[in-house]
RNA sequence: AGGGGUGUAGCCAAGCGGUAAGGCACGGGACUUUGACUCCCGCACUCGUAAGUUCAAAUCUUGCCACCCCUGCCA
């Protein structure tokens, strides 16, 4: 590494990583992500992976991905293909692919070499007993019967926990520590169960796995891992950490740094609660868009890069926090805005008739994808005596500052005329069911009248030729006090609009399931992302469309 | 005989002895074929708190307060 021309740091983790190469302890900086393939990942493992391989690509090292599966129990091979694929989607490249569990044969070793040195012990001591022994957070716990059994006994001992002579449980081997060590961790912990059960990458091997504290130290030393970044919720196993780099005869050794997990207000990143949300059926599954696993944010139409966006943006630091969803939301829509292709939706139709508009005609109109960028290229829909309004871009009784369309009043239909209400229907609530009104000549974009001002434009859809499409926009889901879960409207949130009427360029294809149309990247900012406008169209994006 | 952490604006977060970056949110204005976007302007005399050291403290010292994590054969 070059010292003298190191990365600015941008936060304490790349400090310390400066400090480290300053102290000439590295050639190459390496991370990995060590996801525990037992579930799907969410936005908090975005923050993770963004931190891992974004070190990666700061210092010119390289980051592995490596499944961290030792314990069989919980694991499954689907779960090892979704998370591939979603590091994946977000726009990371892993420079090895790794299973802790093809470390096995060396943690056996190490294991053994702790036996060796005196420094584990099989114990025989029933899992409630342990838990007894272990004392309290302010009482010492109490030595385990076994903890002086002699080197030979321990070795054929621990043998024959590997080649399948005791039951599951019988026995276990302990690491030999400090039972009335301030910090329960070094009490004695337990670094290998007997356990049989069938694993998913290496079916049915071993008999014997090792426990997280002993085997991820040694995963992360046998990958040359230079600093092995975790959550804050490690910080009290740091000293364990060091003690089996250490003592299993490690060099280099890697540097553990801990740092504050991913909350996000108003939403589940809980693995425990988004599995009973799966499981019970609340939602459709993992990749439900409600969900923000990464799979379901894929699902719902967030660009990735947006994802990468908000995870810079948050930081990296130690303080317990939690971020407001709106700056995900806001990192949404820098992205949408800049490059997602335009599209027309009325949501809650009000048809509007143009008077003076021949009956039966239809002019083409054409409208660019991207207001900013013409290379984008355009789209045309029709325009045609009969067409749909928002419901709330029209107002009977304006309030002070209402700028669309009134009685009397003009507004100018984006890409198209100006027009100028004549009068309205109303229903016996004194509703607007319809709306009527007359063009301006010449006022169409491209005409002699085109620059004509307008206190406001606004979005429609020709009545004759509308896609019908069918929009759920759910907002996240919440958790009540019980911890059982309920459905929230957000404020700026549309739940169900079964029929909304889109300009006929926008699907593709018909007829639509009900994700489809967040699958195909397109967003109502209206009500998906909207920060508080009342009248605006659909940003709408194809996913592949435009490229930047 | 408990231990380990963290407190800077409504929410994130820089800052590491020289007089409080930036983003989100919010408020005001300009612009606008969507009131969006964009662009300006505003938004912590003060850094959990109380003392102390110093010419100078968010930064150093001490006490106190608050919150988070730890007693799985989970990770």
């Amino acid at each position: 590494m070059d010292k003298t021309n190191l990365p600015e740091p941008s936060n304490f983790i790349e400090s310390f990583i400066n400090e480290d190469i300053l102290a000439g302890k590295h050639d190459e900086i390496v991370t990995r992500f060590p996801p525990e393939p037992n579930g799907y990942l969410h936005i908090g493992h975005a923050k993770a992976i963004c931190i891992n391989f974004g070190i990666k690509a700061k210092y010119g090292g390289r980051c592995n991905l490596r499944f961290d599966d030792t314990n069989p129990v919980k694991e499954d091979n689907e779960y090892v293909d979704s998370i591939q694929e979603d590091i994946k989607w977000l726009g990371f490249t892993w420079d090895n692919l790794y299973y802790a569990s093809d470390y096995f044969g060396e943690m056996y070793e190490r294991a053994v070499l702790l036996i060796k040195k005196g420094l584990a012990y099989v114990c025989d001591l029933p899992a409630e007993e342990i838990k007894n022994t272990r004392g309290s957070l302010t009482v010492p716990g109490v030595s385990s019967p076994y903890r002086n059994r002699s080197m030979a006994e321990n070795l054929d001992l621990f043998k024959r926990m590997r080649d399948g002579e005791f039951a599951d449980g019988e026995k276990v081997l302990r690491a030999k520590i400090d039972m009335a060590a301030p910090n329960m961790n070094m009490r004695d912990p337990v670094i290998y169960r007997i356990l049989r059960a069938v694993h998913p990458h290496v079916g049915n091997k071993w008999l014997i796995y090792p426990m997280y504290d002993f085997a991820h130290p040694i995963e992360d030393a046998v990958e040359g891992i230079t600093h092995s970044l975790c959550s804050l919720e490690f910080e009290d196993h740091r000293p364990l950490y060091d003690w089996f780099t250490e003592n299993c005869g490690y060099d280099p050794k890697p540097r553990q740094i801990e740092f504050a997990r991913l909350n996000i207000n108003r939403t589940i990143m809980s693995k425990r609660f988004l599995k009973r949300l799966v499981d019970e059926k609340v939602v459709d599954g993992w990749n439900d868009p409600r969900l923000h696993t990464i799979s379901g944010m894929r699902e719902r139409g967030y660009p990735a890069v947006a994802i990468r966006d908000f995870c810079g943006k948050i930081g990296v630091a130690k303080a317990v926090s939690e971020v407001d969803i709106q700056m995900l939301e806001h990192c949404v829509r820098d992205d949408l805005n800049a490059n997602a292709f335009r599209r027309m939706v009325v949501t809650k139709p009000l048809k509007v008739i143009i008077e003076n508009f021949p009956d039966g005609a239809s002019e083409k109109v054409t409208i660019l994808n991207h207001p900013d960028k013409p290379e984008a290229g355009s789209h045309t829909v029709t325009f045609s005596k009969e067409i749909f309004i928002e419901e709330e871009d029209f107002e009977l009784n304006p309030p002070p500052k209402f700028f669309r369309l009134r009685p009397d009043g003009t507004v100018r239909l984006k890409g198209s005329y100006v027009i100028k209400c004549t009068g309205a229907e109303t229903d016996k609530d004194g509703k607007p069911v319809l709306v009527r009104a007359e063009l301006i000549s010449d006022s169409k974009s491209g005409g002699e009248n085109a620059g004509m001002k307008v206190k406001s434009t606004i979005h429609w859809v020709d009545a004759k030729n509308f896609s019908d499409v069918r929009l759920y926009m759910y907002d996240y889901l919440l958790l009540d006090g019980n911890g059982d879960f309920m459905d929230r409207i957000n404020p700026h949130s549309l739940v169900i609009l079964e029929h909304a009427k889109a300009d006929k360029g926008l699907l593709k294809s018909k007829p639509y399931d009900k994700y489809q149309f967040m699958r195909e990247g397109y967003f109502c900012a209206r009500s998906d992302f909207s920060k508080k406008n009342p009248a605006f169209n659909l940003i709408a994006g194809l996913k592949d469309g435009f490229k930047k």
